[in-house]
DNA sequence: ATGAGTATGTAATCAATGATTACATGGAGG
DNA sequence: CCTCCATGTAATCATTGATTACATACTCAT
């Protein structure tokens, strides 16, 4: 596919460049990784493809276009590396698969804050325009509504507003990855290997305030 | 002040503004309104000053340090409304104090999503050099650790780790916020008005949570 | 008062970026 | 083989953050 062109002195670049799209979403990916999402710029993504700064618009409306891109398969690995986690998860015991679904959210938001920040945030892409993303993201939200149900139905949970409690569970779990990812912990005091432990300590606290067993 | 130089016909701005320092902050606190705290741009605020593109950075290093200023303002605000709101509630029932304490926070909050944005992410500007707001928000931070301990004291809360408590109840109240600030709710189904009442619900469900009459 | 020194504003300029347009290239299919 | 079209390039533009040389006027010591 790439040496297709046998003219060409072989260290030259082939005029079309095979993936370019795939290849300037991931060298996008990277750049958020290493400089927070505002550090995402169109015509680096080009540099690093080697391509020149107007190639990117054959594929991307612009940069927003991009940034879209980009969201949609770091959430299409977000949701991939939940459901890895859950993956090992007792099938009989849903109060359990809830409290591994949250510490996975947490494990992955902490080890990519950048991509967590790109995809939660919807200030850096057109949430219109990523029916993936949409798509992976009512997945995850459906499992976590279908784990909490059952939770309810084998009697593992006090009797409460059910939405209530998923809304509180999410706004308790994203708001610890926000905390972590806005730089919250550093100002508080909280070294980097306790907020591990910490949102561990945080998740088990609310679950056992919804557990019945308490 | 203003009306120093009598040569100078009455249409014409002096040369020296008077406070440009202020006015430029006022003017970014309105763009960040108005777009988000990507549309503060240092030549609009200029431009809406009616001075030069290169004035500002006679008052302000950088764009970063603008956005400081605007960080500074926006967090006196942020604190003085949760103190008034304060002012209003029972002295001798701190559990009560503590849910409108979390109310107070949530209503600035929504009302006011770009300022929140900017001085809760951390990214928009530099933490050390805001010494202002580091102390206004440490401030807040131990009122409402004070507020909890008291409960505590009072016997209104059930055993357990008040620090956790105090994570978990920032969590899950920044998590709310910014839920709302980015823009989770109107995908969720939730309109404009209900957010308000769930915001009450999801408080009043963490207070149920860790006090003792449950 | 008055002249020196400083604070504050202007104009011109630079580099980086997003975006558009005209043109070049070459692969795919009749 | 030749045409069409997807994809890349080069040149260009507007916007923005930032810097520099210069202009203005406020302040303060004498």
């Amino acid at each position: 596919m790439s040496a297709k062109s046998g003219r060409l002195p072989p260290a030259e670049r082939p005029y079309h460049h095979g993936d370019l799209r795939r290849v300037l979403t991931d060298a996008a990916l990277k750049l958020a990784e290493e400089g927070g999402p505002e550090a995402v710029s169109v015509r680096e993504a080009a540099r690093r493809a080697g391509v020149s700064a107007g190639a990117p618009f054959r594929h991307f409306e612009s940069r927003h276009a991009l940034m879209t891109a980009v969201a949609e398969e770091a959430q299409r690995r977000f949701r991939a590396e939940i459901e890895r986690a859950l993956a090992g998860a007792p099938a009989d015991d849903p109060l359990q698969r809830f409290r591994k679904l949250g510490l996975a959210y947490l494990r992955w938001a902490m080890k990519n804050p950048a991509h967590f920040e790109i995809i939660s945030s919807g200030r850096h892409f057109d949430h219109d325009a990523a029916a993936a993303l949409s798509h992976d993201n009512a997945e995850l939200v459906a499992l976590t509504e279908r784990t909490l149900a059952e939770a309810s139905e084998k009697g593992q949970l006090k009797p409460a507003d059910l939405k209530q409690v998923q809304i509180a569970g999410r706004a308790l779990v994203y708001g610890f990855a926000r905390m972590n990812v806005d730089g919250h912990f550093p100002r508080w005091g909280v070294a980097r290997g306790e907020a591990g432990r910490m949102a561990e300590a945080v998740i088990d606290l609310f679950i056992k305030g919804i557990a019945k067993t308490a």
